[in-house]
DNA sequence: GGTAGACTATGACGGCCGTTATAGCCAGAG
DNA sequence: CTCTGGCTATAACGGCCGTCATAGTCTACC
């Protein structure tokens, strides 16, 4: 019934990723989100009965799970080459976007949580981090790394990603990109083969 | 006359700071900036004319300037008491916040520059990083480190410490501040005994 | 053919937004 | 004392916000 083939919700979520990675969250209305998706507002509502708040965290485990797929694929190949492969996705994104575009989970991440409640969305933020940090610090343990250096790796190579994708938006250029991509390589190529 | 002494203004500038690096900046409204430095609205569109993005602006010009100092003070005992005091810096906000708090800096850069130009705020986000680049490179040089390596790892500093700071407010723990430092410190020992 | 239920169309609600205008205050210079 | 000019107080402007309600439409099954 409702399962059966809906590609106007998948629109949806996936409009909004790509807004919020734009724009940011609270700058991002439910009405852009419909017009972007060419679905009417109250499709928005139909859809998502929780609101903004559970379109953003859609959008952010959308995104999340796009990406990890990807990554899981190229990790088969090892630690490097799946480093690689995640460069590169953000680097086509931010460049292809002309740096208008970004990593809408970061862009959830950087909203104040109101009060002293943790917004779904945001914890929908925390746990994709978690799992790239996981699909790659796994990988890295397979290929030689020990347990504590391929945690900590793998957080370095997420943090600093998302970090200098940002940067990249702001200087309007995909240099730091490259340029962290090779000090993240050689310090994956080191923590494997020992 | 209008610089004798205008703590207010300071005042309006730094909390605009705080502000922006809890909610972001489009969430961050004017009305709110004024009442959080006591300030009346009037008095903003006193010392700042061209209105939002004027106080956004200096706001990420303000906290650019504040880490410099720092990290050029700590700089003098070397990159990696610089490294550390710079993390230090970044995890005091974070925790004392109660990860409410992130980079201004990071949270002006993650919004759509509108059609095809160039917000001054933005643009003053990418000055910013670069100049903290800049300081750890040249650190980083004149401790022995080869030019390009120098500047490829400040860039992945800057980049990384950015991306962690947002990475623990999601995931609400210093654990990822941790574990970057950790990485990065072994990355700037190596760099400079060569 | 009828009926249920998924989707859409439309419009309203109070509320906050950035910005501007205008008039008033009040210290310090002459 | 007067007057100037930095600062404040107050109110208003149009506009978009998130959300909700209600009445439709249309499709798929009985």
């Amino acid at each position: 019934m409702a399962e059966r083939r809906t590609p106007s919700r998948e629109r949806i979520v996936a409009g909004a990723a790509d807004m919020i990675s734009r724009r940011g969250l609270s700058a991002t209305s439910i009405r852009e989100m419909a017009k972007h998706a060419k679905a009417p507002l109250g499709s928005t509502y139909h859809y998502f009965p929780e609101g903004k708040q559970q379109l953003a965290t859609e959008a952010v485990r959308y995104t999340g799970e796009w990406v990890a797929r990807s990554l899981r694929k190229e990790l088969e190949s090892g630690p490097v080459e799946g480093l690689r492969a995640f460069l590169a996705l953000w680097r086509k994104i931010v460049v292809e976007s002309d740096f208008h575009a970004g990593c809408p989970v970061l862009a959830v991440a950087v909203e104040e949580p109101p009060a002293d409640e943790v917004p779904p969305a945001l914890a929908a933020a925390a746990d994709v981090f978690a799992q790239w940090e996981t699909l790659l610090a796994a990988s890295l343990r397979e290929h030689g790394a020990e347990a504590e250096q391929a945690a900590q790796l793998a957080t370095l190579v997420v943090a600093a990603v998302e970090g200098t994708v940002a940067m990249c938006r702001a200087k309007r250029s995909a240099q730091p990109l490259d340029d962290t991509a090779e000090q993240l390589r050689a310090l994956v190529v080191g923590a494997i083969k020992r």
